[in-house]
This record gives C-alpha cells, sequence and structure tokens, in this order.
RNA sequence: CGCGGGGUGGAGCAGCUGGUAGCUUACCGGGCUCAUAACCCGGACGUCGUAGGUCCGAAUCCUACCCCCGCAA
C-alpha cells in the first residue's frame, strides 16, 4: 500500500514515526512551506519536514496546493492508495481527495463532531471540557465533516492543552496503526457526523487575563492557551493556576505565602502555580517567590 | 545582520562606578516545642557560561564564542 503523508506541527510527528515503524510504504511527506521563524528570523523548517528527513523519506512542501498542477500531478503520478493527514493546516482541494483509491483519512484532536477546526484541543480546554480525544475520519469537502472511522477518548481532567497534546497524539497514532488494516481492505467502519451536534473550535491567540471572569473559566482559559496579565508593568506570563474560593476585588493579590500567590477574581480566587517574565525561564510560583518579592494588594492586569 | 532580557553555591535573586562573593530558600547537624510547613543556633555547598585581553588585582571593564528566554513574525 502506497501511502501519502500530510502533516506539519509536532502534532503530526507521531503518527509518520508511527507508520514508517511499523513499515508502512510511505512514498512522500508533503508539510507546509519553510517559514521564517522566531528570533533571528532565520528559515525554519517544520517538525514534520524534520521528521521525513531524519528518516529519509523524500518531503514536497507546496506554498499552494489549490490551483498547482504541478504538484497535483506529481501527487498523481505516485498513484497513492492512501493519503493519510494530520494536523497539515491547509485545505485540501478535491483535486487531491480523490487521487487515492482508499480516500483520505485524518487524524482530529477532538470527538467529532465536536470542536472542527483548527485548535480543537485547545478549545476543548478553554470550554472546561470534562474529556476530549481523538477521531480518525474519512476526509470530505467541508471541514471535518467527513465519516468517522474511530475515536478514542481522554479525561481532560487539570491537563494543559501542551500535554494534552502530548497525550492525544500518541492516542491518535495508536488508532490509526489500529484501522489502517482495515482502510487497506475496506472493512473500516464509516459513521455520518451528526451536524446538529457540530461545534467549530477556532484558532487561539495569546490571551490578556480578564480577571473580572470566573476562577473557573480563567484557569481553563489558562491551561488552554498562552495567557499573560500585567505584574508591575511588566508583561508576566500565567502557565498554570489552581481554582481557590477567596474574594476580593478582581485582579488583586489578596494572600502570599512561601509557596502561593493568591489572585481574587470576578468569582472566586486564582492560586497562581507557575509564571512566567520577559527574559526569564517559567517557573514554578514558589521559585519566582524566593527572589521576587509579591505584596499583598498588587493589582494584576 | 528584526528588537530586547539573561547566564553567580540545588533553586530564585543581589552584587557589576574593579580589591577573590551576599540574600532568600532548600540541604546537613543541634536546640525549642505535645508538635510543626513555625522559631533559634551552627554547618556544608560557588573554577561568578567559555576563551582571550586590559590591570598590581575582575563576577565586576574590553573582545569573540556558546547556551537560555521574551517580543515580533
Amino acid at each position: 500500500m502506497k501511502i501519502v503523508y500530510m502533516g506539519t506541527p509536532s502534532f503530526a510527528v507521531k503518527p509518520l514515526e508511527a507508520m514508517h515503524e511499523a513499515g508502512y510504504d510511505i512514498e512522500l511527506v508533503v508539510a507546509k512551506a519553510d517559514r521564517p521563524k522566531d528570533r533571528g528570523k532565520k528559515m525554519q523548517s517544520c517538525e514534520v519536514k524534520c521528521c521525513a528527513e531524519r528518516l529519509g523519506i523524500p518531503v514536497e512542501t507546496p506554498e499552494k496546493i489549490k490551483g498547482n498542477e504541478e504538484f497535483i500531478q506529481k501527487i498523481r503520478d505516485i498513484n497513492p492508495d492512501l493519503i493519510v493527514v494530520a494536523a497539515y493546516g491547509k485545505i485540501l482541494p478535491l483535486d487531491i481527495l480523490e487521487i487515492p483509491r482508499l480516500g483520505c483519512v485524518n487524524i482530529h484532536g477532538s470527538l467529532l463532531p465536536k470542536y472542527r477546526g483548527a485548535a480543537p484541543i485547545q478549545r476543548a480546554v478553554i470550554n472546561g471540557e470534562k474529556e476530549t480525544g481523538v477521531t480518525l475520519m474519512y476526509m470530505g469537502e467541508g471541514m471535518d465533516t467527513g465519516d468517522m472511522i474511530a475515536k478514542a477518548k481522554t479525561e481532560v481532567g487539570e491537563k494543559t492543552a501542551d500535554e494534552l497534546f502530548v497525550e492525544l497524539c500518541e492516542i491518535g497514532s495508536k488508532l490509526l496503526l489500529e484501522y489502517l488494516p482495515m482502510i487497506e481492505n475496506g472493512t473500516a467502519p464509516r459513521e455520518k457526523q451528526d451536524d446538529s451536534q457540530a461545534t467549530l473550535a477556532p484558532m487561539v491567540f495569546k490571551e490578556d487575563i480578564d480577571w473580572t471572569k470566573s476562577a473557573h473559566e480563567i484557569a481553563c482559559l489558562i491551561r488552554g492557551t498562552e495567557c499573560r496579565t500585567l505584574y508591575k508593568g511588566e508583561v508576566m506570563k500565567v502557565h498554570f493556576a489552581k481554582e481557590g474560593s477567596g474574594s476580593g476585588t478582581a485582579g488583586t493579590v489578596i494572600s502570599v505565602t512561601k509557596k502561593d500567590v493568591e489572585v481574587a477574581c470576578g468569582e472566586g480566587s486564582l492560586f497562581l502555580k507557575n509564571v512566567q517574565l520577559p527574559g526569564k525561564k517559567a517557573m514554578d510560583i514558589d521559585a519566582f517567590l524566593l527572589g521576587n518579592k509579591i505584596e499583598v494588594g498588587t493589582v494584576l492586569g
């Protein structure tokens, strides 16, 4: 079975490695084009491209796919039996989807039909979902609307989106390997999505903490995406916080011990657990307190 | 050459207008206490990122390099 794999970020590395390790014939890897990234504005390859090069698999990084006849023809020439996609980051036109005889399957980081779109994992955390998971699915024309093959769940608990990313791509890889044989011989399940239950998971961005929101809401937001607030005129990132039941003026530090800083929210309070100042590394609050005096009454935001 | 912050005992910081290093915490020992994450006394732990240079003498000044991080993309 000839496979073409399409993916870009770290989430898509594991499945590629897993298939390669399992001995599948991956003819080509398609990843997003190199971009100048981070400080120094140097061109950097995405994780999947690096991985493919490491594994000795040819890589294509087309800027555009839609209307890119040269690229589409290249895929046709390879004549793959299956295309596997994981967080590729670009919409695949019908021209591509119709090429492989076994179709295109996608690994999506949510329990479809919930959280279709770009940031399913983060959105699930931000919305305070109790559980989330991975869905293996056939790709259709719409965004994450295709027929589902299988799902795997996991508890969200107090996990951050980052932690969930690691866990879910692990789960996704296993799910893929488990169903690949069935996909190959055409016996894989095929369940339609209930569109009436569908929700969207748009991209997430850095957020400034709004302390007037409830502690729970803020805690979920912090676990789901990069959050920051203003501390003594500096941008402080809050990487993790636990909910408390204190009260006071929203955004005000209401108690400080050697290992805790409690901030009042619109409803309830939050214990800052891991923070980061510009130029510094992220550190647990007790370490932070060793060299930084935070006083009760300090206002954040 | 995108902008900027930083590398000092295990951890977080100070010192940086030059004279071999300080604070908080952790750690070890002892004391107080019914007890303690509280308090008191004592102790160990540092080639101050690396390599050169200036100087009588550098963590502190100069040069190059390595590493970490924030912004912006």
